[in-house]
DNA sequence: TACAATGTTTTAAG
DNA sequence: CCTTAAAACATTGT
């Protein structure tokens, strides 16, 4: 479910619990969200600690405590923070949560294709300082964009925008608002756009991606209504643009959403 | 019942 | 070594 702006958005759920010291720390594990962590190291180090930011990055995010504790924090297909009272019970899917004086920080997770990182000591964790350059950032170029769909020239523009090590925090419906708005087919390998098109598909990658967080980064609520976002889930969904019924297929192995009329 | 779900990793093939 | 495609992961909802 989370792409760049809803990742944005859970990460914000947790500053109220700023400055406040975790009391306990809840955790199951066996479950799938610690795989290769070390849950013992991790329960020990928070315990006591202060929270003292966050931050996110594409579908990253990284929490910082006192004492020199990381967490890395991914939210996979169907993961949440959210915030319970100080008494909370951690319920079927909260594999992970944080108790503090005034509220409990929780981590949910049905899927269980999210992921919790510990890192201890003085600086930011290797797999944070070792991202790609943000979207909405100066060091995201027109160059570095074009040599990236050069070198995955022949496979489907849709698989090439949902990788994450180019384009973080892009995911399935952002990568087919992105072609909509370009309108260019989602198929299409980048082998095949000319430059006016691949010119397109870049504004428009950053235009989403500020939009996105703009709206649904900032308090969930929906962006534009012109945008296909709005549309491509409803029963006889239609292009917002040109009325005509959207089309929905496989592309890049993800189902995928556009408009056989505007998108070539 | 069977399949799909806003994601990543592993594996295999070219 | 690089790119691409498909399966696997765990659970719920239609």
């Amino acid at each position: 479910m989370p792409e760049l702006a809803e990742v944005e958005y859970y990460r914000k759920q947790w500053d109220c619990g700023l400055q406040n010291k975790v009391q306990q720390v809840h955790l199951h594990p066996t479950k799938r969200i610690f795989r290769r962590t070390d849950t013992s190291a991790l329960s020990a180090g928070l315990s006591g600690a202060t929270l003292l930011g966050s931050e996110a990055h594409g579908k990253q995010m990284l929490f910082r405590f006192s004492g020199g504790a990381w967490i890395g924090l991914h939210l996979g297909m169907s993961g949440k923070l959210r915030v319970e009272s100080s008494g909370f019970e951690p319920a079927k899917h909260d594999h992970f949560a944080l108790r503090q004086a005034r509220q409990t920080l929780v981590f949910s997770d049905p899927r269980q294709f999210g992921r919790v990182l510990f890192h201890s000591g003085k600086d930011e964790p290797s797999w944070w300082r070792d991202l790609p350059p943000r979207i909405n950032s100066t060091e995201f170029t027109y160059s570095l964009f074009k040599e990236f769909i050069r070198r995955h020239r022949k496979a489907p523009i849709k698989a090439v925008l949902l990788l994450q090590e180019r384009f973080p925090g892009v995911g399935n419906w952002m990568a087919d608002e992105i072609l909509w708005q370009s309108n260019v087919h989602p198929g299409k390998p980048p082998s095949t756009l000319n430059s006016a098109e691949s010119k397109r598909i870049f504004e428009n990658t950053i235009f989403v991606c500020a939009e996105a967080l703009k709206t649904i980064g900032k308090d969930f609520s929906d962006p534009p209504p012109a945008w296909l976002f709005q549309h491509r889930w409803r029963k006889g969904a239609a292009c917002p643009r040109c009325e005509a019924k959207l089309s929905h297929t496989t592309i890049g192995g993800r189902t995928s959403c556009w408009c056989k009329k505007c998108q070539r």
